[in-house]
DNA sequence: TCACTAGGGAACCACT
DNA sequence: AAGTGGTTCCCTAGTG
């Protein structure tokens, strides 16, 4: 029996007219790069609105053009497993080995959208045994912070004066409810806050995230997950005892989505 | 040994 | 001008 979550990744590739939404079962060594051009396109768009704390899975989906069924399913959005619940699957095991399966995508829906998929497989920490290293630092108190008193103003998440530039978690978290971006980022378990890089697609989120700031040079993993490491000092994000997950802070979370719900 | 990931110090920058 | 929120560079350590 498994005792963590583990990460399986999977790669699909939904081309629309052709095969629908059908399960390649291309193995974990022919990653795809992940298309970012539809995302590109969307950022552009985005970057040159005046953004909310965050930009919302509404005008996200609307953008994409893709995903014309996800506002019936927003409040059903944060549910377990649900990667992300808008397309949601379900894990079948055989063997002892978990596999995705896949729902049939909207018809005529993701038109020339290449797909890929990195899908993890999640073991619910809730009902693990206390060994689970999750679950341990679950439990454990956030680290002191020696900016403490700072954390009445980091929220509210709520919409800005309108100008405040969007922060990292902010954008993580709109990547998160994107589905076009889940070969990149996804759910581990969202009513936690828990989430994922993907090793194979970390690089592209951060170029992502490096142009929508503007920045001046390549946005690498390492320089995000530097940022990542200065939000563990505020609370905002804390980083999980596993590879390339980090889980953000119940208030954070609480603040990004309803904020999301405001919209 | 090596690649990858994580952690953090420090200087710096853009913006509010 | 000061504070904030990163960004960039660098070094070190742990792990497989």
């Amino acid at each position: 029996m498994l005792t963590e979550f583990e990460t399986m990744p999977y790669v699909t590739e939904v081309k629309l007219g052709g095969c629908r939404g059908s399960w390649s079962g291309a193995t974990p060594s022919s990653y795809a790069e992940v298309d970012l051009e539809v995302i590109e396109e969307y950022l552009q768009e985005h970057s040159l609105e005046v953004q909310p704390a965050h930009t919302p899975a509404t005008s996200t989906t609307a953008n994409m053009g893709h995903q014309t069924h996800a506002n019936s399913h927003r409040d059903a959005r944060i549910i377990e497993n649900s990667w992300a619940g808008q397309h949601p699957y379900q894990w079948r095991y055989e063997d002892q080995t978990p596999h995705p399966v896949w729902p049939s995508p909207p018809n005529n829906q993701w038109e020339h959208i290449t797909y890929s998929y990195e899908a993890p497989v999640y073991i619910d920490s809730d009902s693990q045994s206390s060994s689970s290293q999750y679950q341990d630092y679950q439990d454990s108190p956030s680290p002191p912070s020696d900016r403490g008193e700072r954390k009445d103003r980091r929220l509210p998440l709520a919409p800005l004066s309108g100008k405040r530039k969007e922060r990292l978690f902010q954008f993580l978290f709109e990547m998160l409810e994107t589905p076009s971006m889940r070969s990149c980022i996804w759910w581990v378990q969202s009513s936690s806050g828990t989430f994922q890089f993907s090793s194979q697609n970390k690089e592209s989120l951060a170029q992502l995230w490096g142009r929508r700031k503007g920045n001046r040079k390549t946005m690498t993993y390492q320089k995000m997950a530097r940022a990542l490491r200065n939000y563990s000092r505020t609370g905002e994000i804390h980083k999980v005892k596993r590879k390339l997950t980090y889980r953000f802070d119940e208030k954070t979370l609480r603040g990004l989505q309803g904020d999301s719900k405001l919209e």
